[in-house]
RNA sequence: GCGGAGAUGCCAGAGAGGCUAAUCGGGCCAGACUGUAAAUCUGGUGCGCCGUGAGGCGCUUCGGGGGUUCAAAUCCCUCUCUCCGCA
């Protein structure tokens, strides 16, 4: 019994957006939706009871991270993720495929067929990460959707080093699928709930291998599609190429993440090419440097807001600005008071979960067009 | 009043004859950041000019004034002001 699906209810004329909605046992997910990362179960300065009143409906954690510290037992012990943190909604754990490329820019990693071999960013630790361990991991950590394993290809680079970073994928892709087929026996047996996969694609700023790829991964009936190895250095036109190769070519009923992308000005990029949920540090790192979301974006650390007594954006309901000035927020950042953070990361997540709001919105009534115009 | 210490760029604080237009911080300004080794990182911060660039040139700066020296933030004299002890 699968306690996954998704389902398109509006579709856009115009564009490919779609509104839709994602089941999982953790909750409904409306798309297109926003998806923040807590890498390390936690989205950096907020409690989940935070994390709601802002909108986040699902969230990202790290499998490497969490596999580092605490460990994968203890997470298990504890309960799995959800209990964990104390968050009861739908969670999204990657493979620890991207530390592949964030990592390996400092020697911190190296790729072999079996998977990759890991030194620990906090003592050097050597650890072997393989598709059937990041599997198994995610698979005991408990979360909804889990990413499969992959090697996240840098740029730029040729075709030829993309081609094998990107056939390495498929043959991991492959592997993931067979382990996660076994993960999902163990869940029947053990009466637990079906945990969804979603396979990723490769082939960096190459048509061919974007095609190639995309056609190899929706073969293998993952729950969802994830583009992955992009953001990684490319220009955003390139990027948006590669969505105009490959969304044509995935499963119209899948649901569609992209990794990493998440500026303001991209999310209109990736709902019209019909990606359904995507994933971003860039608002809660934004925030925790003082530069605050907005029609137009604020940097609250410089001199002309000390005595600014608006909050930070006229119109915006948040805890923060309902609360607060310019002023306050500019001194705690000032003086490197936490709570600076904290609400810097509750105004800007809420400013993003209602900017996705207005795209649902805008999608069901045919007017996706005319909002992006007032945007951009 | 006596004795002692000190006055350096927006702030704080090194420097004790040439390598000093002046270390390091902070502040300020600018930039970067997209599946988080990120509450991070990078650069600029006297004025004017030349060079695409590395860099070069000139002027004005270390409390005020005066001196010594080829050369002074650094040595000497003097004035002003601050601080600390003792009265």
């Amino acid at each position: 019994m699968r306690s996954f699906r998704f389902r398109i209810l509006e579709k856009d004329k115009k564009t490919k957006a779609r509104v839709g909605e994602i089941a999982t046992r953790h909750g409904v997910i409306k798309t297109p939706a926003f998806v923040p990362v807590g890498t390390q179960a936690s989205i950096k300065s907020l409690t989940p009871d935070e994390m709601k009143e802002v909108g986040v409906q699902l969230f990202f954690v790290n499998t490497y991270h969490m596999y580092l510290r605490p460990g994968i037992e203890v997470v298990e012990k504890l309960g799995g993720l959800h209990k964990f943190m104390g968050w009861d909604g739908p969670i999204m754990t990657d493979s620890g495929g991207f530390q592949v490329f964030s990592l390996g820019r400092s020697d911190l990693t190296k790729i072999i067929e079996e998977g990759v071999e890991f030194r620990s960013h906090w003592d050097g630790t050597k650890h072997l990460f393989t598709p059937e361990s990041s599997m198994e991991w995610q698979w005991r950590m408990g979360g909804d959707i889990h990413i499969a394993f992959d090697d996240c290809t840098g740029y730029p680079v040729t075709h030829a080093v993309a081609k094998k970073s990107m056939e390495r994928t498929h043959r991991w892709a492959s592997r993931c699928k067979a382990a996660n087929v076994k993960c999902q026996m163990s869940n029947v047996k053990m009466g637990r709930p079906y945990q969804a996969l979603y396979g990723s694609i490769q082939g960096s700023v190459y048509e061919d291998l974007r095609k190639e790829s995309a056609k190899y991964i929706s073969t293998l009936d993952f729950d969802g599609i994830a583009i992955g190895g992009v953001s990684v250095g490319e220009t955003k036109k390139e990027m948006v190429k590669v969505l105009d190769w490959v969304v044509p070519i995935l499963p119209e009923e899948k649901p569609r993440h992209l990794l990493g992308v998440g500026e303001i000005d991209d999310i209109f990029a990736l709902v019209e090419h019909g990606i359904d949920t995507f994933d971003c540090v860039m608002p809660t790192r934004l925030a925790r440097m003082g530069k605050l979301l907005g029609n137009k974006e604020i940097d609250i650390t410089k001199k002309i807001f000390a005595e600014d007594k608006k909050p930070i954006h006229p119109l915006c309901r948040c805890y923060t600005c309902t609360h607060f000035s310019r002023a306050y927020v500019h001194h705690l950042f000032h003086v490197k008071e936490l709570l600076a953070y904290r609400l810097a990361t509750i105004h800007n997540l809420w400013f993003i979960h209602r900017f996705m709001d207005d795209i649902r919105q805008s999608i069901a009534r045919g007017t996706l067009v005319a909002l992006k115009k007032k945007w951009i």
